[in-house]
Order: C-alpha cells, then sequence, then structure tokens
DNA sequence: TCTCTTATTTTGAGTATTCAAAATACAGTT
DNA sequence: AACTGTATTTTGAATACTCAAAATAAGAGA
C-alpha cells in the first residue's frame, strides 16, 4: 500500500524514463517533476529501492523495477480512467480534469474504478488521448509521430501530451483534439512552422515545438 | 486548509454532540469516535483549539467553535454530495457508499463538488436520509422520530441513522429505505418490540434498538 | 595532475501525526 | 478525610515527509 507521495514518484519516474530516453533518471530531473528539494528526492529513492520499487544508482539515477512499473501503471490507470470519467460522464472540461485526477487517483477505492470502468465500456484512451493500461497492466500499443515530423497529407489527431490547461484550450480552439481529422499541407523548416487546413476552412500555420506535442496516427 | 485528520476530527466532535446532548465531548469519546488512543485526542484537541476550530476544556471535554462547525458542515457537505452521487449517477449500492465517501471527501475539488451539486439538482437529502448542508453551511430543518417512539398508525421512513453495511442491506431488504410509507400497527413494550406492515403485506416486528434507528416524519 | 563547476548526497532540523506507558486529577466510596 | 477506580494528560519515542545548507564526487578543461 504505497503512500499517495510513493505513488507519485513512481508516476515520475515512469514519464520521465518515457520522455528522455535514457537507462537512468537522475535525481535534479525527478526532484523538479515531484517538485521537491534535490535532497528530499536522493532520501526517497533510498527507501524505494528498499522496498524493490526502484533500482537506485548512487550518483548515478534510477529506474523503476518491474514491481515498480506495476505500481506506476496502477496508478496511471486510475489517473487515466478517472479523467475519462469526469469528462463523459460528469461532464467537465477536458482542460480541468488533469489536476482533479491528480488528487482523485489516490482516493479512489478499488471497486469504485471497477464501476467507473465498466460505465465507461473499458475504454482504452483518456480524453487526451493516453493509453489507459489495463487491470494487468497491459497498454494497447500504438505507433504515433508528433506533427512536427509527420509527412504532408492527411492525418489523425491521437494524443495531446503537454495537459497545461491554456495549451489543451487552444488545441480545443482550433480543433485539434483527439480524433479529428485535418490535412498537413506544407512545411517550412526555415520558418520553424507547419500548414495545417481543416475541410472546407483557411490552413493556419504551428510552431515546431507546439506541433510536437500534438501526436498523430503513423501512416 | 484542514488537513484531512483534522477534518475528520471535526467532524467526528459534530455528529457525537449530535447524537449525546452534552455541552462537552469527553476526549475518551471523541478517541473512540476517530480510532486513535486518548492521548493523541488531547493532543490533536489542543492543536485545534489553539488553531480556535474548537473550545477545549481541560478534563471537561471539547465543542465546536463557530468556526470549526463551520468547516465540519462543509465536510459533511462534500461527504453527502458525494454519496448521493454515487448512488444517484454512478449507481452503486446505497450500503457502499459511506466509505467511499469517507475517503473522498477529503480529495474533491470546489469546482467538482459544484459540478455534481448542480449534476443532481441541488439536493436536500443523502441516500440515507441525512441532510446535506448548503454551501452557505445551512440545514434543511426536519422534525423526525425514532421508530420506537412513534405513534401507531402510517408513518413515512425519512433518515437511517446507522450506516452499517449490514444493517443497511437490512434496511433495504425489510423496504424500510427512505420515502417508503408503512404502518406501525403495534407496540409491545413488554417484548421491546413494535410491530410493522407494508400494504398489502403481512406485518413483521422490529426490536427497539433498530426501530430506534430509523426515523420518521413527526405527525 | 590540478582545479573548477555542477549534480548529488549527507546532515541537522522541522511538521504532522501516531502510540504506549507513566503521571495526574476527579468523583465516589467508605 | 483517606482510598480507589477511571478518565485524562503528559512524556518519550516512532514514522513519513520535508527543507536548507554543508560535504562530496565526478567530469571538463587547463
Amino acid at each position: 500500500m504505497p503512500t499517495p507521495t510513493v505513488e507519485n514518484y513512481l508516476k515520475a519516474l515512469y514519464s520521465l524514463r518515457q520522455r528522455i530516453e535514457v537507462p537512468l533518471v537522475p535525481m535534479g530531473e525527478l526532484a523538479r517533476a515531484v517538485g521537491v528539494a534535490p535532497g528530499t528526492a536522493t532520501l526517497m529513492i533510498k527507501r524505494l529501492a528498499q522496498r524493490e520499487l526502484v533500482h537506485y544508482e548512487p550518483r548515478g539515477g534510477a529506474r523503476l523495477t518491474r514491481k515498480g512499473q506495476r505500481a506506476a501503471l496502477d496508478v496511471l490507470r486510475r489517473h487515466r480512467l478517472i479523467e475519462q470519467f469526469l469528462v463523459q460522464v460528469v461532464g467537465l472540461d477536458w482542460a480541468e480534469v488533469h489536476e482533479e485526477a491528480e488528487v482523485l487517483e489516490h482516493a479512489i477505492s478499488d471497486r469504485l474504478l471497477q464501476r467507473i470502468d465498466d460505465m465507461l465500456g473499458n475504454p482504452a484512451y483518456d480524453p487526451h488521448g493516453d493509453p489507459i493500461p489495463q487491470a494487468s497492466g497491459k497498454i494497447a500499443p500504438r505507433t504515433l509521430v508528433g506533427l512536427d515530423a509527420a509527412p504532408p497529407g492527411p492525418a489523425t489527431v491521437a494524443r495531446i501530451t503537454d495537459h497545461a490547461p491554456d495549451f489543451l484550450r487552444f488545441i480545443e480552439a482550433h480543433g485539434l483534439s483527439p480524433q479529428t481529422t485535418l490535412t498537413i499541407t506544407a512545411r517550412d523548416p526555415a520558418a520553424d512552422t507547419i500548414t495545417l487546413q481543416h475541410p472546407g476552412q483557411p490552413p493556419f500555420q504551428l510552431g515546431q515545438s507546439a506541433a510536437a506535442k500534438i501526436l498523430v496516427e503513423a501512416q
């Protein structure tokens, strides 16, 4: 029974390992992600290593063990199912649900989670297009490309990797929510922009860094 | 911003003061209600007194201040709205929702609570018939009598004061849920039972202590 | 090899909560 | 008025988490 704090460290470790493709997550990174002083992260990681949730190399960094990854996926499942529930059933704005889920994921019981999963019909993705791990810990595999790296032509938005409310509102306002299909009409490496177009609408530009946060189905 | 622990002490103080009609709640009572050792309760109450949430008389007991009562009603509101939501929207069994709400009441945001309140149409009562305090802290006043003290004749169940899952399942199985109307046909002080009857059904008995936990509208 | 910078670890200390057990106060006998 | 039982308070210690600042290690450059 990990505490909410422990769950947050595991979750952070999991997603940092996804982003940065490094064998070990350095303590500084982790501390920043969790929002604590570096020394605090070191201390906590040593405790987690004792519980065999992480593998820790002093001055090197840490990585989840299989056991730790299992626990992290469990939290992620709760988080994403709650997000989907809040949008689908409760009708909250998808820009707001991340913060809510951040807290509720540590409070929800297995029974309630199960009920929610049933109500939603075992969804595979949350409102941001993030895959929802199954109770077994399995995740539906998908190959996605950032909009910045996708070839010109038609594309279907699959996932938004930045959950900041402002960014999500921008995404929504520009019709870039998951499931939307649009056309990549041009790419300008010099200006660092790509040009997109919705059917029957004027084309518009997106900067490279914003485009990178929008993943589309790989053709 | 009280911690979950503090909220639980305030809630316990509030309901103990309802049940037992005493000016001060003794530390022993409180400790038992919160589930901690007596010394722990004393310690905590002294801290709460410093924060002006309770009035404390050493060797006498404690009672909520106006500020403390406000905070307690706030928790109670969250708890009961969550219960009503879980039964009404999520479809959980009313015997189970108490424990769920016990945890979620400390995790839910004001925004989500507001949304739930709207969805449910500002309910005045939760599934057990307990009144839901309004955001302002007001509670709809009602005069109820225990089934053990109600006069013979027709009666409408309004509130079940014992939230133990087993008892609630018993209540449900015997058609004694809130809103149900039935007839008190007899009262036997010697045998310590009262006899009830649903329209068109055979009468049945209830012991005095069980009957006391079932409140009906006072005629 | 020496030195410097930077990241990491260690140390000392604080908050919030808890318990067990010793000390104390009170109330009710006798 | 002394005695006893019970409830309460105090004390000492533990757990889980945190920070700030001092100490240390490792890599980069001279």
